[in-house]
DNA sequence: TTGTACGCGTTATCAT
DNA sequence: ATGATAACGCGTACAA
């Protein structure tokens, strides 16, 4: 009830009327002490209102009860829902979320981790492959076990949990292949630095490669992931390098962005042109009917690394490469190829 | 260059040929260290590959150089670009986010808040002024500053940046009214526990009420902040209550759904319908021009928020209320109402 | 079952 | 300009 100022475990023992080891344990929930006792203490905790002293118990424990992670700009909703989902689960055991954000920059990456590793950070969850080495030594000497998520480290040195980028694009391309279309263009993620971009736009040309189409140059945009940035993209190659009947977005907010640009022109989608691409947070979907998606599963993404972080934290064992299926969302409206 | 294990600042000290104080001292960049040996220590420490702990520097300094965010869940676009914003800004002056989330839960936001102040972050965010009283007894007791976000304290018990979200609701549902609309139907957001979206409801109505106009019980439904959310409650309303002829959305996504169940009815928008509302990440501004809005700044609203807490944490003086003004973009097209 | 005492790694206060 | 040394608040061996 009463409020002095920030009372420290000494004083909640000492209105105990017990020693600091007893009061420890009786709020650490320790069948070493008396059920009474317990009570009282954790009463008296709670009158005075005390709040344990998380650097002192970090000092002491070694370990913070905090997982960080080092994410791209989370207002990008592909990672925001990750990150949600991340937050929650970690909290939901305890844990809470240390977020540092960089702007796909390889060395503010670097200086981001390393503050989260300074804050003694119990783990630290990656996006990607893409990451100077630096980062990989920095989190490596640090010893904390450390989940890169949405790719998929096929050698085997990281453990991840993903998805396989190319090979859905590759799928996802193959189909608007077996409709007929030929001309193809792109609106790519910015590739720099950003694997998963560079991937999925490597599903395309190989898909085209295999029925032996090229990809034309001024076909390609590389475009940041949002709505206007797609939508200026379509511009682009709507005014530069028309003709193409399939168009394949790297992203749904590329897509929509693009869908957006083709209403405006009264370009019908699928009538006049059919797009296509990765739907990451699922709003290509609910937007219109008209695209055909691969649909990412980023909350769960986000769900499984927490989990998989938590269990190793546990010391329990958890597989090294985990893959998370994606599912091609066919729509029934999606365009054939015009003759 | 050597890695036997995570350094200590001792071992730093000791490969310098220097004491602990001087080492720390060093590192912290104190002139009462001579430049050879400040060189040196650092040259070592960096060869080193020594991290500081935080844990006890934090034990040592009282200052963890951590702030706490305590959002609802930041898969909502909303939030995520402000806590891109945050995350940023405090980076940028050497502090760290630590991010709890909960899903409009008082209860799961006090245990989340608590979490937070356990891991001795300096200050802490809120969004909006609905919190338990508990919450605020929390950190007003932890003694760290505190920032309300969103929305405005008028009473003047919190330190807040954020917006006039009635008034401006008022203004774009006069303007509504202004173009001869007389039959609103709303989407607003989920009111409980969110002082925001009530709000912005009640604006609309208050507007309503200026001309004598009330809004029919069921031609407001409530939804989830979400595109496939806003959908439904559409239908809803197009089902159960037509005959409305402007439509008011407590938010973007909600805008957005319900434009997407328009153009799949063939409802022409404004043509048929005006739709208008909140834009918090300029997205209905982007999706189509058929959208009158209240833009709200939401990355503008996270970056102040860091550097009012910032400035806050380094002794200096803001103000208690700062407003952020909101812009309503009025689109050539938006409908009169029909005759 | 409870208490005593030490250590966690750093900063800060003294001397020197 | 540098070096001992005492906090900082908690967990936990070890002793009782």
């Amino acid at each position: 009830m009463k409020a002095p100022a920030n009372p420290r475990l000494s004083d909640v023992a000492r209105a105990a009327g017990v020693s600091l080891a007893t009061a420890s344990r009786a709020l650490a929930e320790s069948a070493l002490v008396r059920e009474p006792t317990r009570e009282r203490v954790r009463q008296l905790a709670k009158m005075l209102g005390y709040v344990p002293h998380g650097a002192a118990r970090a000092l002491a424990t070694r370990r913070s009860r905090t997982v960080g992670a080092v994410f791209p700009p989370v207002d990008n909703p592909i990672f925001a829902a990750a990150t949600q989902a991340l937050a929650h689960e970690l909290a939901a055991a305890g844990y809470t979320l240390l977020l540092a954000t960089h702007e796909y920059d390889p060395v503010a990456e670097i200086a981001a981790t390393r503050a989260l590793l300074e804050r003694g950070v119990d783990g630290v969850v990656l996006i990607g492959m893409d990451h100077d080495p630096a980062l990989f030594e920095l989190v490596g000497r640090a010893n904390v076990p450390c989940e890169i998520t949405w790719s998929l480290d096929h050698a085997g040195h990281h453990y991840c949990v993903g998805v396989a980028h190319r090979l859905a694009s590759v799928r996802i391309t193959q189909h608007l292949l077996d409709l007929g279309h030929r001309e193809f263009a792109v609106i790519a993620g910015v590739t720099a630095h950003n694997d998963r971009a560079r991937e999925r736009l490597t599903g395309v040309r190989e898909a085209l490669a295999g029925r032996g189409i090229e990809l034309r140059p001024d076909r390609v945009v590389e475009a940041e992931f949002s709505i206007p940035q797609g939508r200026r993209a379509c511009v682009r190659l709507l005014d530069q390098a028309p003709g193409f009947t399939a168009l394949l977005c790297g992203n749904d907010l590329l897509a929509v962005g693009a869908l957006a640009e083709c209403v405006r022109r009264d370009i019908r989608v699928p009538g006049d042109l059919s797009i296509a691409g990765f739907d990451d947070i699922d709003m290509a979907a609910e937007m219109t009917p008209a695209l055909t998606t691969v649909r990412v599963p980023a909350a769960e993404i986000g769900r499984l690394a927490a989990h998989r972080m938590l269990a190793r934290l546990a010391g329990r064992d958890v597989a090294k490469l985990e893959e998370v299926r994606t599912e091609i969302v066919i729509r029934e409206s999606t365009g054939k190829a015009r003759a």
